[in-house]
DNA sequence: CTGAAAGCGCTTACAG
DNA sequence: CTGAAAGCGCTTACAG
C-alpha cells in the first residue's frame, strides 16, 4: 500500500477533495462538521499532505539550497547552523550542495576563480531541483566574481561579497576587529607590536592589515617595517615568523597572529625559547577555533559571528521572498575580542 | 516567463511529447533525426526536466535525507562529506536536517533518549519531504533505540549503532584502536602507563577501556588502580587528572586521554610543572582533533575514519536502495594510530 | 460554505 | 520507432 491521498481522505470524511485541501491549509473557511470530519480521517489514516505534489501545483517547493564550497570548511557548519535555525520555524528546509573544494584550494581561497565552473554547475543543480532560494557559503571573507546569477532564484552569499547588484551578501568585519584587538594590546600598555599576516593577496589580510595599522597609528605607535611578517595562515609560518620576530634586536612584546593557528605556533616557537606567554610575551590570534581554549594558556582571540551570518543571510533570503522591499545589499555583522589569558601588560 | 516545458520541445521539434521523455531518459530508442532535432530544441530553449513533475510520477524524489544531531558536532561535517562524496555520482541530492542538539546535549551524549521526539520529528519532516532514503548521523558513537521507523524508507545510522534490524549501522572500532594505541607506548618500552576516560556510563568509554586493559594484560603490565582516572571530556578533567597522576608517589610516564581535548589539558599540566613531552612524559589522544596539530609537540593520537564512515553509510543505502540483497547490518570500521611527537621511550 | 474540474509537467503502458 | 492518453496528488479560480 501506498501512503493515504487526499482523495481517501475526501471519500472518508464524505466531503470534496477541495475542502480537504482548505481544511488543511486554512485558506477557506470550511464548516465545523466537515472540517470535524476531515480531522479525523486525517488522524485515522495518518495523512501526509504530499509535499511533491503541491510543489508542482504551486510551483514552490519550499526548499532553500545551501551550496557550500567546502561543508569541513572551518567556519561553514556554524554558518549552517544559523540558517537551520532561522529556517526551522518558516517550513523550509534545506537542500545541501558541497562542491568539496577544500583540498582543491588548501589555503589558497583566492584563487576560486578556477573554480567556478564548479559552483556554477552546483547552482544549476538547486535550480533543477527548484529550491525557492540559494545561499552561498564561502570558506573565506572575500569577493566572489562571475557566478551565474539563478533566473528567478533569490541568491544570498554568506561569509562572501559579491559584486552582483542583485545578489544580497552577509560578512563580517574584518577592519574593525583588527582594529579591537590591537587595541586590547595597546590598553595593555604595549608598544612594541608585531604582525603576522596571511597571504598577501587575501582580501582579508589587507582588511585585517589596515585595522592593525589604523590602531597604531591612533595610538601615536611606529610600526617598524621587519614587525610586519608575512605567513601562509599555517601552523609553520606562525612557529617560523615568530623565531625571526624574537631574534631582531628589539624583538616586539606582543604579537597580533591573523589567525589562530598561527597563533599556535607562536606559542611553539615562545615554548622552544623558554618563553612564558603572556608574562614574557603576549599573543592574540583571530577566528576563536576550538584550538584557542585548548592551548595554554587560554588564546586571547576575535571570535567572528559565524552562526549570525547564517541567521541573517537566511533572515535576508527570507524578507526577498516575502518580497519585501528594502533589505540591506551588504551587512556587515561586528566581531567579538574574547579576552582569555594569553596577553598580559609587557615586563 | 517559465521554464521551458517538455510540451514546448515537442512542439519546437515536430515530435510528441513521449518521444522527447524517451530521448532524455535514454530508455527507449528514438530514430537519430526525431533525436537529434530534440537535442536541439533541449539547447536552444535551455530546456530543464522539471524534477518535481518526474518526481510526483515516478514516486521518487533521488533525494536522501541526511538527519544530523548537530551539524556542529566533531564528526559530522567529515562524515556528511564522505556522503555527499559517495552520493555525487549516482544523481541523489542530500537533505539536510539539523537537530541542533549539541547545546541541549552538551557531553551528556548518552541522555540522548530524551530527545528521542525531536529525532522523530526531524524523521517525519524527511518522510514527509518523500526522500528515498535517510542516514541518521549521531554526535558520538553509541545505541540508538526507540526510533520511528519509517515506512519503505531504508535508515542507515552513522557513527552509532542501532538495535532496529530493519536498519543499517556503520561506525568504528574503539576497542580495537585503544588497543592500538596503547601498544604504540608499550613497544617503547613505557611499563607504568595511566589512562583518563570519559564519562563512565559512555559506551565509547567503555570499550576504549576495554582495549586499553587488553593491550596491558597482553604485555603483562599491571595497571593500579589509581591509575585509572575518571574525566568529563573536557580540558580542565585532562588538566585536573593529569595533576593526580603526576602528584602519585609512583607517577606513569605515559597517559593514554580519550580524546584531544583532554590530552591538551595533560599539556597544560605538564607544562605548569616544567614537564617536558615527550621526554619527561609521554601522551596520547583520540580523534586527531585540529588540535593534535596545533599542539606543541605535535600530539601522537588516533585518527577516526569519519569520512569514510559516511561514504560507507552512502554505499550501503545505495545498495538497499537499489535491491541488492547481502549488506552488512552493522560494519565497523578500523581507526589509524597518528604518532607524531608526544611520545618517546621513558627515561 | 461547497464541489466539479482544470491543470501543474512529467512517465509509461498501450496500440499501432 | 512513435504518439495519444491516462494519471501521479495536489491547489485554486469558478459557479453555485
Amino acid at each position: 500500500m501506498g501512503l493515504a491521498t487526499m482523495k481517501e481522505i475526501a471519500e472518508l470524511a464524505g466531503v470534496s477533495v477541495a475542502t480537504v485541501s482548505y481544511v488543511l491549509s486554512g485558506k477557506k473557511k470550511v464548516s465545523p462538521a466537515k472540517r470535524e470530519r476531515v480531522l479525523n480521517a486525517v488522524e485515522l489514516t495518518n495523512y501526509k499532505l504530499n509535499t511533491i505534489a503541491k510543489s508542482l501545483r504551486t510551483s514552490k517547493t519550499e526548499i532553500i539550497g545551501v551550496l557550500v564550497e567546502d561543508i569541513c570548511g572551518l567556519p561553514v557548519p556554524e554558518i549552517v547552523d544559523g540558517i537551520n535555525q532561522m529556517l526551522s520555524d518558516s517550513g523550509y528546509q534545506v537542500l545541501l550542495n558541497n562542491l568539496q573544494l577544500l583540498n582543491k584550494l588548501y589555503n589558497q581561497y583566492e584563487q576560486l576563480s578556477q573554480y567556478i565552473s564548479t559552483i556554477n554547475r552546483g547552482i544549476q543543480l538547486l535550480e533543477d531541483a527548484r529550491v525557492d532560494g540559494i545561499i552561498y557559503i564561502a570558506m573565506h571573507d572575500r569577493r566572489i566574481d562571475g557566478i551565474h546569477q539563478p533566473v528567478n532564484i533569490p541568491l544570498v552569499f554568506a561569509y562572501a561579497n559579491s559584486d552582483d547588484p542583485a545578489s544580497l551578501s552577509v560578512s563580517y568585519d574584518n577592519h574593525f576587529s583588527s582594529y579591537d584587538i590591537t587595541q586590547h594590546l595597546i590598553q595593555l600598555n604595549h608598544k612594541r607590536i608585531a604582525l603576522i599576516a596571511g597571504h598577501t593577496n587575501s582580501s582579508a589580510t589587507k582588511l585585517r592589515l589596515s585595522g592593525f595599522r589604523a590602531a597604531m597609528n591612533e595610538a601615536g605607535l611606529h610600526v617598524p617595517q621587519e614587525y610586519i611578517r608575512w605567513g601562509d595562515w599555517e601552523f609553520h609560518s606562525g612557529l617560523e615568523q615568530t623565531n625571526m620576530l624574537l631574534s631582531l634586536k628589539i624583538p616586539p612584546t606582543a604579537i597580533v597572529a591573523m589567525n589562530d593557528v598561527m597563533a599556535a605556533g607562536c606559542y611553539a616557537a615562545a615554548y622552544k625559547r623558554k618563553l612564558s606567554i603572556p608574562e614574557d610575551l603576549s599573543v592574540v590570534g583571530f577566528d576563536n577555533q576550538p584550538v584557542a581554549s585548548f592551548l595554554y594558556p587560554n588564546l586571547t582571540t576575535v571570535a567572528l559571528p559565524n552562526k549570525k551570518i547564517g541567521l541573517t543571510a537566511a533572515k535576508h533570503l527570507l524578507w526577498r521572498l516575502e518580497g519585501r522591499e528594502k533589505i540591506p545589499a551588504n551587512t556587515t555583522l561586528p566581531c567579538t575580542v574574547i579576552v582569555r589569558d594569553s596577553t598580559a601588560p609587557p615586563k
